[in-house]
Order: C-alpha cells, then sequence, then structure tokens
DNA sequence: GCCTTGGGTTAGTGACGATTAACTGGAATC
DNA sequence: GATTCCAGTTAATCGTCACTAACCCAAGGC
C-alpha cells in the first residue's frame, strides 16, 4: 500500500479538537470506518463483510471507503497495525516504568538477582494486557482471525510488531526462568497471550445455564491464571 | 446433516479393510477431502478456499464434492462437528476413566473431599487436549477461526458439544474450587483452552531470531502452565 | 451379457462484490 | 463571487465462485 498524501498533519494527535482547519471531519470518518471495521470483522469476518456493509456501518454507503484507504485489504491493514503499535506502546511504556522503578530502589546488586521486579514487570504486563483484552475485545479477534487476509507488506508489518511486543515478555520473563531458551519464553508468552485473548470467545455469546462473569471478576481471575502460567516451574 | 444409509455393516470394525463391498473407496475420497479442508481451511480461511481448490488437494476436481457433501458449508460442518465430538468423547474417556480408578482406591469418604483425584482427573484432561491440539493443529484452528461460517444447524451442534466438553473440566475443578459459581469455572476452562491452543500460532511459523521448540518440549510446558493457571487460587 | 447405479467430468448460469467511472455539491482559496 | 478541491453518490464493469446440467463410464446385480 503506498500512502495517502495527507498534506501535512501525519499520523499523530491522539486529542483531536481544532486541529486542521474543518476537514478533519476526514478523520472522523476515518475512524468511524476503523471502529465499524473493528466490529464486523470480528462478528463476520474480513470476507464475511462487504464494502457496502462497512460503509453503512459508518453512516456513508459503499465506495466512499475509497476516500479514505486504498482498499478493503488497507482498511483491515490500518486496524491491525495499530493494534499492534498500540499493544506495544503499551507493553514498552508498562515494562520502562516498572523497570525504572526497580532501578531507583535498588541501583545493581548484580545481574540475575532481580527476579523480584521481573516479577513486578510481569505483574503490569498481565494488567496491561488483561484490561486492553477485555475492552477491545473485537479487535484482538481480528488479529488472530484474519491476520493472513493482510497484504504481505502489512503482514510482515504485523508480524514485526507482534514479535517485538513478545520479546518484551520473554525479556521479563528471562529474569524469572534462567538458563531457558527464549524461543521458550516466547512460546510461553504466546501462550499467555491465548490464555487471555480467550475472552472473545467466553465472554461473547450469552451462556445457556449459567449466568455471566463480571468484567471485573474476570479481569481478576485472568489476571491470577496469567500469572500462576507464567511463573510454573520450566518443567 | 442426515445420516449416510450406508447399507448394513453397523457395529463394528473401526478399521476399514473389506467392509463394505467396494465402494468404499467413497469413504477414502470423503475423509481425504476432510483432511484437506483442514489443511486448506487453516491456512486461508473457510472463504478464502474454492472448492475446485479443495477438490484439487483431494485429487478430484471441482463439482466431484457434491457426491459428498451437500455444498461447502456442509464440508466445514462435518468437519468441525466431527471434531467436537472427537473432543468430547476424548474428554469423557479420559475423566471416566481417572474418576473409576478414584472410586476403586478410596470408596466414598465424604463428598468434597476427594480434591486430590479431580487433580488427577485435570492433569489427565490436560493431557488428552495438549496431545490433541499438538498433533491436530489446523483442525484447532479452523474451529476458532471458521465457526462463524457453519450452517445454524452445525453451529448449535457444535456449541452444545464444546458446552459438554467444557462443562466436564468444570466438573473436574468444582472439587478443585469449591464455592466457585459453574459460570467461573467455564471461563477457567476456556482461558486454559485459549493457552493451550495457542500452539497453531506459536509452533506454526518458522521464527526469525531463536529455533523452534520441540514438539516433545513444547507438550511439557503446556501442560505445567495449563496445570499452574487451573489450579491458581482464586482471587 | 444387459441395465441400473453412482462417482466423475466438463460446460454453463447467476449472484455477489470489489473496484472504477462519471457526476454533484458544498466548502476553502483567492 | 468565481474557481478549485474533494468527500460522497450512483451506475457500470469484471472476476470469481458456488452450484446445476448434461454427459460419461466402470462396477455389480440380474
Amino acid at each position: 500500500m503506498h500512502e495517502i498524501p495527507s498534506p501535512r498533519s501525519e499520523a499523530h494527535s491522539p486529542r483531536s479538537e481544532a486541529h486542521s482547519p474543518r476537514s478533519e471531519a476526514k478523520a472522523v470518518r476515518r475512524q468511524a470506518l476503523l471502529d465499524a471495521a473493528a466490529g464486523l470483522f470480528a462478528a463476520q469476518g474480513f470476507a464475511g463483510v462487504s464494502l457496502d456493509d462497512l460503509g453503512a456501518a459508518a453512516g456513508v454507503s459503499g465506495p466512499a471507503i475509497y476516500r479514505h484507504f486504498a482498499g478493503k485489504q488497507a482498511v483491515l491493514g490500518a486496524l491491525l497495525v495499530g493494534v499492534s503499535e498500540e499493544l506495544l506502546a503499551g507493553g514498552l511504556r508498562v515494562a520502562d516504568a516498572d523497570q525504572r522503578a526497580n532501578d531507583d530502589g535498588a541501583a545493581q546488586r548484580g545481574a540475575q538477582g532481580n527476579a523480584n521486579d521481573d516479577g513486578a514487570v510481569l505483574r503490569a504486563l498481565v494488567a496491561f494486557h488483561v484490561d486492553f483484552a477485555l475492552s477491545k475485545p473485537e479487535v484482538i479477534r481480528v488479529q488472530d482471525r484474519d491476520f493472513t487476509s493482510l497484504s504481505p507488506d502489512d503482514r510482515s508489518a504485523v508480524r514485526r510488531l507482534q514479535r517485538r511486543y513478545v520479546d518484551v515478555w520473554a525479556g521479563a520473563l528471562a529474569g524469572l526462568h534462567p538458563g531457558t531458551t527464549p524461543a521458550e519464553l516466547r512460546v510461553r508468552a504466546q501462550a499467555v497471550f491465548g490464555l487471555i485473548n480467550s475472552t472473545p470467545h467466553s465472554v461473547g455469546g450469552a451462556q445457556r445455564g449459567g449466568g455471566r462473569v463480571p468484567a471485573a471478576r474476570a479481569r481478576e481471575l485472568l489476571s491470577a491464571m496469567a500469572l500462576a502460567a507464567l511463573t510454573a516451574p520450566a518443567p
């Protein structure tokens, strides 16, 4: 995907006040399209959503989407690259903050002795990821269901970002499991993603027999399970 | 899907020697189609596979599939209902076996005191599910990616079977976590499925930096993590 | 040895859906 | 106030399938 020229006003501005003249209604539309895409793709899969559906869900109809994206695939690309960046950024932020707190508290005391604080980093990572998964289950679902529908470029971009995110986790795990290969640490991290990302499945549908588990409770439960899985001694 | 009349030959012989006259080449074809479907659907998604692709992968070409299934959706239905039945049957077998062993060993000694043996059942369930996920990652992947492409009937059939499988796990968990609601036990079980089913993702692609984790090692690691997550005290 | 069965095959057929073309109307610019 | 821009719109176009029709031809029962 080439690039949308988009005069100035590059990618930033999470706060979207009177920033560009007034044709930032465009940014709003674009975001509406991405939001609609998250919901529709999650519910029906990338291939199961037509551009007409997608446009309709965002209030415009049909090929208006081409004013914002190069094509259907580009919508998916923007969505998934966005999530991956958001996850990585969050992971780095959380890991840095806790790492820094650690360095402040107990300067350096030998390279391997900071398992205690790797624990703190892990707890923070788990809390972050659980919050993310519980607040945006649709995006989580799309990310590992429709990954293969991405263009080759977007696919490798997403893969790269995901890899870095996994490495943040693997880094935090390294102190806890010395002598374990990096590959195995990554498998461990990804298994925990699977655990946490199970929420779109389990919390999604109305269960028949029993009640639903409230989100706050699910957060605690998943965090506890994730930490247990992360800290379980290597076999 | 109704039933294949399949002349007589009801009760015996799972092994498929000279069982029906010779037009059991049909059964072979059918199975080949299902195998091909598992691989293709896993790799490209249900919507990304054409009937021509599917037929070609099974050695026939195109609409020959209609001699074996009512349509594309019916192939998916047969595949997923089959897996769900296989999982449930395996879960019941394993749970029964271990339950029986327990009853033999220590008759009855009060209703709640058998946590020890619920532990044994859980270990057996975990081992079973991990083996399944490692040996048939494609089917696992299809099951939670293309579930929504099922016909309404097949969808609810699969849902029913999955629900019963989850309940087998929840039953084994009940002794370990007394006072926990069934809904929460199900969430716990499904989270562990997510953990174990992460293998199609993590073991699937060729990693860049580090080596691969051998299957035997992955089995042990995932089992340990799953058990840790299952036995982690409720928050 | 006929004649039915049934799995296969190769040409349609009909939808559906992603793009693209041609046009419109209200801002933003000057 | 005229002109340019550009998000939108509606009406083609073009491919790609799922599925159906019309034929084959080996087997297997009689």
